[in-house]
DNA sequence: CTTGTACCCTGACCGC
DNA sequence: TGCGGTCAGGGTACAA
């Protein structure tokens, strides 16, 4: 799924597309993208005629506060969005749509997801807030410092990138962002939390939030499947230093780029100048 | 408690 | 062209 600034940047694209319309009739094609297992005609008959007040983020997850309720959704891999007129969105690559929301204005809300992990809750605010209390810090608000990164990282002996892909820890990093701000911060993905210096974990702060932020500014990664609402690419992917890169010199130190597979999933990072 | 592994699902890609 | 294996930016349930 798309990571903090691709979720977003999906955020920014929908919100004035979204806020102040009325939600006509509600269409569900694949019942198992409703997360919380809801019938599809009772996720139908609490959704339609319900007003959407704002689109929120939190972690990876966007939500659509409604005048009663939170539609929460989640794109993991391979969701998208796609906002138009007409019975199917006049775009390449929506193929598998899963989901469709009339609009009040004429217009659709379409979801579409090949894989099918990602889906939708409809949930109360105490609810969300039961859900959201398990996710650590935005790592992009205004006050989150360094020394809040290493309250949340200097817990057990977990290897740095996996600690920095828990959400409970830090919220909304995934594989992309985690191994290039290990990369940009000079610090070897398999440390474990416990070995990292006050110094280091000044460094990993500086490189996160620069790295997300500079994602941000491009509309995200479109590395393989991720695009923002209506298509539309990002390009962040010209930036990455090592994400996908094994095999190519580092452009720091010129030594070749390793990928090794930690908790599952591909970590890429230069054994050169990463220590 | 923390950490690792299997799994959900489909499609793209690579080597033979 | 076909076939099998591997991989994919995530999160969860469950096991150790």
């Amino acid at each position: 799924m798309p990571e903090l600034p691709e979720v977003e940047t999906i955020r920014r694209d929908l919100a004035p597309e979204l806020e102040g319309r009325r939600i006509t009739a509600v269409r569900i094609h694949h019942d198992d993208i409703i997360i919380d297992a809801l019938p599809g005609a009772e996720f139908r008959r609490r959704l339609e005629g319900r007003h959407i007040l704002a689109v929120d983020r939190r972690a990876k997850w966007l939500l659509l506060r409604l005048d009663l309720g939170i539609l929460v959704t989640q794109l993991r891999m391979t969701g998208r969005f796609a906002v138009g007129r007409g019975a199917v969105p006049p775009l390449a690559g929506f193929r598998h749509v899963a989901a469709e929301f009339d609009l009040d204005d004429g217009r659709t809300l379409f979801y579409d997801d090949v894989r099918r992990l990602g889906g939708f809750l409809l949930l109360s605010e105490p609810e969300w807030a039961l859900e959201e209390s398990r996710f650590g810090p935005e790592p992009l608000d205004s006050g989150f410092r360094a020394a809040d990164l290493g309250q949340a990282l200097r817990r057990g002996r977990a290897p740095v990138k996996n600690a920095l892909m828990d959400q409970s820890r830090v919220a909304g990093v995934g594989n992309i962002y985690a191994s290039e701000a290990l990369h940009r911060a000079r610090i070897d993905p398999t440390r474990p939390v416990s070995d990292l210096t006050d110094e280091e974990v000044r460094r990993l702060h500086r490189s996160l939030r620069r790295i997300l932020r500079s994602s941000l500014d491009s509309s995200g990664t479109t590395f393989r499947d991720y695009r923002a609402v209506n298509g539309r690419s990002g390009s962040f992917q010209t930036l990455l230093e090592v994400y996908g890169r094994d095999g190519e010199p580092c452009t720091n130190c010129g030594q070749v780029i390793l990928r090794i597979v930690q908790a599952g999933r591909s970590t890429y990072y230069c054994p050169g100048c990463q220590r």
